[in-house]
RNA sequence: GGGCGUAUAGCUCAGUUGGUUAGAGCGUCACGUUGACAUCGUGAAGGCCUCCUGUUCGAGUCAGGAUACGCCCACCA
């Protein structure tokens, strides 16, 4: 099957046949496909997501739209800088920072079109000339345009703040870019000296942050320590004064109930730091080694300090207790690294003032399934955060600013001059203050930045105006990253919602129902399923799921897309020296009743593909096939095939040819290969048009409605398995002549062909 | 702790707006074909639809609750 996939994946690429017509009349429907992340392989998730995805673009093209379909892939920040080390060897930071770009750059012109490959493999049918990349120039020209839209509209700015930092990556992360990890700890319960005299004891995980202690917190009620409230205590070893306050936020149960603040141990830190206005002391640099506020321990990492500090507090007798405990700690997502918070400058876009807006549009957007929309909102009910977008990392789009040095004012380009890399250019006027030497900003953006931007990106490809978009596909991890953040450009650049519908798979599980991953060793690769069993078994079993439902990989399914594939190979081959594509005077009774059955599932089937009901439309058509069509009509119209030429023989013909089209057709968006090969040898010839993908699918036809013609077709089908119940319960051939068959209604034109393929030599009516 | 999802045959899952004996595929068993079908067909066995309470003439389906599993978020002193 692989030959043959890859000979028809060559011939729509050489036939255009999924090109965007710009020339078109026709409605158009575009999509915003997931620009996958350019990280290594494809994996088995993609494959189903994309597939479902291209399913729906497939229906809708066949009703008659032109598609707008690209394919990007996501190819800066982080994640790419990651694939780049690990697989050329390099470390970006003891690199100069434009021979890595260069060779971020040649690394991925040379991975690239592999990468692409694979998603041609399953049979997408993306206009992969509408191609971009996000850091393409094109790219970086509208992230830089609407960077500097956000800020001449006050949603962007740049402050110093505390802000969630990864100390291994040396850089400022997202919110959306945490994980969760369970982490072996140790609780240490600490004596604080009183000023006026006497002792307080405060429990803590990190001891090593005690330089930055700001302020000791007890909670207002708490009777044990109302007397403490105003008193002055000085740390441990680094002596500093700091002052005991009261606040809610304390948990009495907690330790020992006193809270040393330390700027920044945690969120609550620095809320306490902003509502009572403590000092700032930075403990832990960008890279998470001890400033030289931490005296001795300066220069030691985190853990190292953690480890002398406590040893120095024993030899002062002031660790009371140690107890063992495990806690959910924050890591950066791509590196596993414990989260810090620092204070530093960065770049954020305005969200949390926004909050409500974003879940209004949420609401606008017709989403499939519809619980999707609680993981967006509650998403958006708990952020903290506004987005820093600033990273400073390497390997991004640059922000096109500089910075005045004498005042300080921020100086941008000309909407025309971009892109522009501040480091290599400079402003073209003067600043108002009159200086002209300025300071480029070294940081850039991060890539959701710019994949969020991906609906402006695609308007920027094809020089048109086209948000909303009418559908967003994609998978449910990223609701929170991509999904909202394009929700929110969307709002900011259009005061409205990026797409009308929102299309949400969910993952790929092993066929236990648990998570792939290299160290269960359970991955499977979608080149080895495609090599086994090819991309339309690969597709039969990826909609096998409905829409935001993990789907565990089932060798069971593959083989029965195969089963299928085969089966219809079979048929059409069968029937294809008796395909007629011009229509008889008069069709037969038999073939009358059997497009009246074709016609309801055609109906029901576009109804289905219509609501995004993909698995469900696979399952009626599939049985209509199987049973209708091959275990019914092809039997019952065999005596006709295979007997002289006339009108009835010419009529099943017809009906053959009409009935086959109809069902590849129904099939296609599934299985867009088998189907196609169907098409090219036996209905291409006739029908003209260049693909099967291209031709309209089946219309139900309101007129072949005929409850007479189908009740009576009906009741002969139950007849006929009375018939091959009574046979097999005898344990007779199905080929066994019988004498006389009883019947108790009237089956008019009928009767013959149960007669013929029930073998009866009399029908005795009662 | 907050939000969400799932629970139906040995396995994997369908069950649309509540309506007679709850479906499919795989697996099992029996039989038949090998004259489209590296097979295919016919049939059989197999279900307190997780549990409880309600609404209703009627609940797998609706409402409330419980349990189990999974996911997202919060909890990091």
């Amino acid at each position: 099957m692989e030959n043959s996939e890859k000979k028809w994946q060559k011939y729509w690429e050489e036939n255009h046949v999924y090109k965007y017509d710009e020339a078109s009349n026709e409605e158009i429907y575009s999509v915003d496909t997931p620009p996958p992340t350019m990280s290594g392989k494809m994996h088995i998730g993609h494959a189903s997501s994309y597939t479902h995805e291209d399913v729906i673009v497939r229906f809708e093209r066949m009703k008659g739209k032109n598609i707008i379909f690209p394919f990007g892939t996501d190819n800066n920040g982080l994640a790419t800088e990651r694939f780049i080390e690990k697989e050329k060897g390099v470390s970006s930071q003891r690199m100069e920072r434009t021979a890595f770009i260069d060779l971020c750059n040649r690394t991925l012109a040379e991975t690239r079109p592999a990468f692409i490959q694979s998603w041609k493999d399953i049979g997408m049918s993306a206009d992969f000339d509408l191609n971009y990349s996000t850091i393409d120039k094109e790219s970086q020209k509208v992230s830089q345009k609407y960077f500097l839209d956000l800020l001449k509209k006050g949603l962007a700015y740049k402050k110093e703040a505390p802000i969630l930092w990864c100390p291994l990556c040396g850089t400022a992360v997202a919110q959306a870019e945490l994980e969760d990890k369970n982490i072996p700890s140790t609780f240490y319960d600490i004596d604080f000296d009183l000023k006026d005299g006497g002792k307080i004891t405060i429990a803590t995980t990190r001891p090593e942050l005690l330089s930055s202690c700001s302020a000791i917190f007890v909670n207002n009620e708490d009777e044990r320590y109302k007397h403490l409230i105003s008193k002055k205590v000085i740390t441990p070893i680094f002596n500093d004064e700091v002052t005991i306050i009261a606040d809610e936020k304390v948990d009495k149960e907690k330790g020992t109930g006193i809270v040393m603040c330390c700027t920044f141990g945690d969120t609550t830190d620095i809320e306490w730091y902003l509502g009572h206005n403590l000092e700032l002391k930075t403990s832990i640099d960008k890279f998470g080694k001890m400033t030289a506020l931490a005296g001795e321990f300066s220069g030691l990492k985190i853990k190292e300090a953690r480890e002398k500090i406590v040893q120095k507090l024993k030899e002062e007798n002031r660790i009371t207790k140690e107890t063992s405990i495990e806690h959910l700690v924050n890591v950066h997502e791509r590196c596993g690294t414990e989260i810090e918070i620092l204070s530093t400058s960065q770049w954020f876009i305005k969200i949390l003032e926004n909050k409500e807006k974003f879940i209004e549009r949420g609401r606008e957007i017709n989403w499939t399934p519809k619980h999707a929309i609680h993981r967006y909102e509650n998403w958006i009910n708990n952020l903290k955060w506004d987005w820093c977008i600033s990273r400073q990392r390497f390997f991004g789009i640059p922000f096109p600013v500089w910075y005045c040095e004498k005042c300080g004012q921020i100086m941008t380009p000309d909407e025309k001059d971009l892109p522009i890399d501040p480091i290599s250019s400079k402003p073209k006027n003067k600043c108002s203050c009159g200086s002209d030497s300025f300071i480029p900003e070294k940081d850039v953006m991060d890539t959701w930045a710019t994949s969020s931007l991906t609906p402006q990106i695609l308007e920027n490809l094809i020089h048109k105006k086209i948000t909303p978009l009418n559908v967003r596909a994609q998978a449910h991890d990223i609701i929170s990253t991509w999904l909202f953040y394009t929700v929110v450009r969307g709002e900011y650049i259009n005061n409205s919602i990026p797409w009308k519908e929102a299309l949400i798979s969910g993952f790929v599980l092993d066929p236990k129902g648990e998570k792939m991953s290299k160290s269960k060793g359970n991955i499977v690769e979608p080149k080895d399923v495609i090599e086994k069993y090819g991309a339309d078994c690969l597709r039969y079993w990826a909609t096998n799921t409905g829409w935001g439902k993990d789907i565990k990989y089932d060798e069971n399914e593959l083989k029965n897309g195969k089963k299928l594939i085969t089966k219809i190979t079979n048929a059409c081959n069968f029937a294809s020296s008796n395909l007629k594509k011009e229509a008889p005077q008069e069709l037969y009774i038999l073939d009358k009743y059997f497009f009246i059955k074709l016609n309801k599932v055609i109906k029901e089937v576009n109804d289905l593909y219509t609501k995004r009901e993909i698995s469900q439309a696979k399952t009626i058509i599939e049985k209509f096939f199987w049973g209708n069509f091959c275990d019914n009509y092809l039997e019952l119209s065999k005596s006709r095939i295979y007997g002289e030429d006339g009108e009835d023989k010419d009529s099943a013909k017809y009906t053959l040819y009409k009935s086959i089209l109809s069902i590849i057709k129904m099939f296609a968006p599934i299985i867009p290969f088998t189907t196609e090969e169907i098409y090219q040898n036996y209905f291409f010839e006739k029908e003209g048009v260049k693909s099967i993908h291209l031709t309209k699918f089946p219309e139900f036809n309101e007129k072949l409605i005929d409850e007479d013609i189908e009740r009576k077709g009906d009741l002969m089908i139950k007849y006929l398995e009375e018939i091959r119940k009574m046979k097999s319960e005898k344990g007779l051939s199905q080929k066994t002549e019988i004498e006389s068959f009883k019947i108790t209604e009237d089956l008019g034109a009928f009767e013959k062909d149960l007669k013929a393929t029930g073998n009866i030599k009399s029908i005795v009516k009662e």
